[in-house]
DNA sequence: TGTACATCAGTGAACGCGCGTTCACTGATGTAC
DNA sequence: TGTACATCAGTGAACGCGCGTTCACTGATGTAC
């Protein structure tokens, strides 16, 4: 049997998210250092004083945001680094993958982008943490293939954080031309896919 | 014969830089979008109205640290990627640089890396430009070299430009590590010596 | 060199405004019996 | 099922404070003759 939330419960999670879903969108077009509690509310319709009762701070709001963002992005990532098939395949799936991710939710990859170096130490803290589980994760992904037999443990993290750096730079471009025209699109996409390729390139040919 | 400043040209300069200065040291432990004109005067030690003898807005001091910062690197860069000796060597050279240059501008480099996607938008524009005349740069010199034989003007540029992101992320892996033990810097720059390494040899195998 | 006037970097008072935080409160929901 | 009490998400008034911007000003520096 399922567990129903009270009435209670399930009302406050509703104005949890509604405050993470406005402060979302009054950050793409501003730092979290300067996100105001009252905007924030005000953008909900709720009191400022309600703010209390879900977060001590906007920072406090901003490493939940960041665990909305990068939380769920784990199992996707494993996938599709370990799907074993052509390896240009896999970088043409990976990139397209990304494309679609910034389509899906260009406020999340924005936020992600934004406070990696921003502001608030807190965030930086927490997105930090992330990446690095990414980090591990693709680490761990890469070492299954036998293209990694003779790889030491630290070159395979070398690798696995190249990968990951130029998945978060190639989000950031395709952010930059969600507002351009499908072709600056495609232009991104194609650049990615031969850097990716190229780094790839330099894996086969690696000697430790 | 040298031209002298006049005694007022010269102490508005000073002034200027003293603003510039000030907001820099500001800027390391907050975001440019909510950086305050009070602050930044006050830190200084003139009133807050002179701030508008100088700069119209705050986004527009960072448009003019986004130049402090970048602009007088340009040679810099040239002369490194241009320097034709062997190969690895100039690698180590290229992150000794970066590592040095850190050392020495800490809170330049912290704010090219906060606000390259940070909340203004002149200010992202200001670095996407100087960045993209980074790329171009670092291509002319790329282009040069008898390696690149054969390789088209856009493969240059993918590859130009996948130097400069890693130089980035080199540096803002340094500025993390100024305030570790010295190890945790030596363990950056080996980290980085094997990505660039990685990344030249998928240049050398590269077939378009 | 000296004088009379122009320029303009920096001043200081004043303004209206939105901020974060406190506090006692209300009334719907939850719980014990 | 009904009643009496407890909980607690959200309210609304109030606070002191720093913000960006305006304006007329001052007095050192610059310029014309």
């Amino acid at each position: 049997m399922s567990h129903t939330l009270g009435i209670r419960q399930a009302q406050k999670q509703k104005t949890r998210q509604a405050l993470l879903d406005a402060a979302l969108g009054l950050l793409e077009e501003q730092s979290l250092s300067s996100l105001g509690l009252r905007e924030v509310t005000r953008a909900v319709g709720v009191a400022p004083t309600a703010f209390y009762r879900h977060f001590r701070s906007t920072a406090d709001l901003g490493t939940a945001l960041v665990e909305e963002a990068l939380g769920s992005l784990h199992p996707m990532i494993r996938t599709t680094v370990s799907t074993a098939d052509d390896s240009g395949e896999r970088i043409e799936r990976a990139v397209e993958l990304i494309a679609r991710h910034v389509d899906a939710y260009p406020a999340h990859v924005r936020f992600i982008a934004r406070e990696r170096h921003g502001g608030v130490q807190p965030v930086r803290n927490a997105i930090r943490e992330q990446l690095a589980r990414f980090g591990q994760e693709v680490k761990d992904e890469l070492a299954k293939d036998p293209e990694s037999a003779g790889w030491s443990e630290d070159d395979l993290l070398m690798l696995a954080n190249l990968y990951v750096d130029q998945m978060l730079i190639t989000a950031s471009l395709f952010l930059e031309a969600l507002e351009g025209p499908a072709e600056e699109r495609e232009r991104v996409a194609q650049v990615a896919t031969r850097q990716m390729r190229l780094i790839s390139i330099g894996r086969e040919h690696w000697r430790s």
